[in-house]
DNA sequence: GCCGTTTTCGGCCCGACTGTTTTCAGTCG
């Protein structure tokens, strides 16, 4: 029977959202089932290893009728009524709905007045002005929708990285900070949160003349097609793809702005939930009491006079932080000065690596981390090829290179440093270092590097093999994944997690930008465990030190306080948790 | 269809923008 992923179980739960919009069914039906959609796609274990446990119930959204049908689906491998409910419309728009501004009626109504059964249909069916004859659409839609189809395939990617995304929101500030009349510009949304990948970048604008604003914005070089524009607001699609969209209000209103454009959505909803039982509508223009509106100039008065502590973006997400902020329950995060160090370093020394080298040496490295102000710094390219070498050349390898260490350690002043390697967890399950090797080092990181897409069972027993291991004491990127290129891969985390508090194995948030794993939401759940963490930048040119601010930002979004994280300790105690 | 320290019934966030309309529905964030 087919395997049915959270991603899969997403799809179909939109699907059947959007099913019941075309029918015009209970709007909250409607959004019960996106929401319930939307959870899956956050969960971090497996819906099917759930329901095999019993506990579907721990996922917000699902309750007792969308659970009901999900065990159907395990069991059998579909659902009756689902099936029943797609049944009962034209199969054809189903596939319409992933072009930009149609939404289930106008999807429906196009698959069934005009017989569509995809994306190339409507096209045809538009360049042959058939539906700006339905009732409803016109010239201009048509017109729209054809556009909208011609996007859908220059489209490369739907996600991007924050160091993808951040130059591009950089160039945009520049440009609207250049205006007269803009007071304060600043990027929002997810982008803002730090989620480990952005959809499209959110700015909000301050300023008393937000007309002139949109209009200075409208003439932006980059901008391919402006999708709307309004007094306030406008929505743009730029040459390279990507979506951005523009607020703007007045600065003695910008701290309800920031608060509603920072989002998430869930959030938003969930603060609004709250202040309307306390007799309050939160909008972006402010909090309505008794229809009377107040403004804030910061998020800290708006969210104070909602009656809660201030919650940082990271945090909001809707999963318990406003609950915590109203009870003053939000634990106080990591900050990227609280970081002493960085163990994750790769050097361009020749030690005839499994993988890339870096680009700069000890010395550079070592220079580069003062510089950051850091109390220790950790050397550790990869292991010497597994294949291409004999036990003994991997252990020569090891030694000439720990000697040319071993005197930096007492050449480097104001500093220390760490003889450390990272080593590969073979797909047998052995590690690419004999233990030989292991004894000369002040330790190892040891991570998964080949047969990414062993399942479940396989994988953890791999990672086990790593824990259990006396000499390494940290396990690098945990879960596999590079962002948009490959996904993560399945492992027991529960099992980990308990493996790891118990050997006092350190789990890794690797704060390269198309990592950042542990992801934000394991974090969370590792550190409920008692498992310690360290982040790391696994820089592999000097440059890349400085992506460490990545890895913070995932700590925070997982509720990381500093006693979580292994390298916020100075070094008298690292060196001892670190058992040097 | 989901949810609960004012509720197991009766609520469910709030607003902008567009196109096709003569006051609004659909879509989006």
């Amino acid at each position: 029977m087919k395997y049915f992923s959270n991603k899969d179980i997403a799809k179909l739960l939109r699907e059947i959202s959007a099913a019941y919009e075309a029918r015009g069914e209970n709007r909250f039906k409607i959004v019960a089932y996106d929401n319930a959609a939307t959870s899956v796609e956050h969960a971090t274990s497996e819906l099917k290893d759930l329901w095999e446990k019993g506990k579907l119930s721990t996922i917000p959204g699902l309750g007792k009728s969308i659970r009901g049908h999900l065990e159907e689906l395990f069991k059998t491998g579909k659902v009756k009524h689902f099936d029943s409910v797609k049944k009962s419309l034209p199969q054809g728009m189903f596939p319409l709905l992933d072009i930009g501004g149609l939404g289930p009626k106008s999807a429906y109504k196009l698959a069934s007045e005009l017989d569509i059964k995809n994306t190339g249909d409507l096209e045809k069916a538009a360049k042959e002005g058939k539906i700006r004859k339905l009732a409803g659409f016109g010239e201009k839609s048509e017109q729209e929708i054809l556009t909208a189809i011609s996007e859908l395939s220059l489209k490369t990617t739907d996600r991007y990285l924050l160091t993808e995304a951040f130059p591009v929101a950089e160039r945009v500030l520049n440009y609207l900070r250049s205006h007269k009349n803009c007071d304060r510009a600043e990027p929002l949304g997810s982008l803002r949160r730090m989620v480990a990948t952005v959809g499209d970048i959110d700015i909000a604008v301050a300023s008393e003349n937000p007309k002139a604003i949109i209009e200075h914005f409208k003439k932006f070089k980059e901008i391919s097609r402006i999708l709307d524009a309004g007094p306030r607001k406008s929505s743009v699609l730029l040459l390279n793809g990507m979506h951005l969209d523009l607020i703007v209000q007045k600065a003695r209103a910008f701290g309800a702005l920031l608060q509603h454009f920072t989002g998430s959505k869930n959030h938003n909803i969930r603060l609004r939930e709250y202040a309307l039982k306390k007799g309050m509508s939160v909008s972006d223009y402010g909090i309505k009491v008794k229809g009377k509106l107040k403004e804030f100039k910061t998020e800290e008065e708006f969210y104070n006079f909602l009656g809660m502590d201030y919650i940082i973006p990271e945090m909001r997400e809707d999963t318990g932080e406003v609950e915590a902020a109203v009870s003053g329950k939000l634990p106080e995060v990591i900050e990227i000065k609280d970081i002493k160090g960085d163990i994750h370093l790769h050097s361009s020394y020749r030690i005839e690596p499994s993988h890339d080298l870096g680009a700069n040496s000890f010395e550079e490295i070592i220079s580069e981390a003062k510089k950051l102000g850091y109390q220790y710094v950790g050397l550790s390219d990869h292991s010497p090829g597994f294949s291409t070498h004999t036990k003994t050349q991997i252990i020569d390898l090891i030694k000439k290179r720990s000697e040319n260490i071993e005197q930096l350690k007492t050449s480097s002043k104001n500093i220390k440093v760490l003889n450390l390697l990272e080593i590969d967890i073979l797909a047998n399950g052995e590690l690419s270092v004999p233990e030989e090797g292991l004894k000369i080092l002040d330790g190892a990181i040891a991570g998964i590097h080949s047969s990414h897409r062993h399942d479940k069972k396989m994988i953890t027993k791999r990672m086990m093999v790593a824990i259990n291991s006396p000499y390494v004491q940290v396990i690098s990127h945990p879960t596999g994944r590079l962002l948009n290129q490959r996904d993560s891969y399945e492992a027991d985390w529960p099992v980990i997690f308990k493996a790891c508090q118990r050997t006092a194995t350190i789990l890794e948030i690797n704060a390269f930008p198309n990592r950042l794993d542990l992801t934000d939401t394991l974090v969370r759940e590792a550190i409920k465990q008692g498992v310690k963490l360290i982040i790391n930048s696994d820089a592999h040119a000097i440059e890349q030190m400085d992506n460490m601010r990545f890895g913070i930002s995932v700590a925070r979004r997982g509720w990381a306080q500093r006693k979580d994280i292994a390298n916020t300790l100075p070094w008298v105690e690292f060196k001892k948790m670190f058992r040097v």
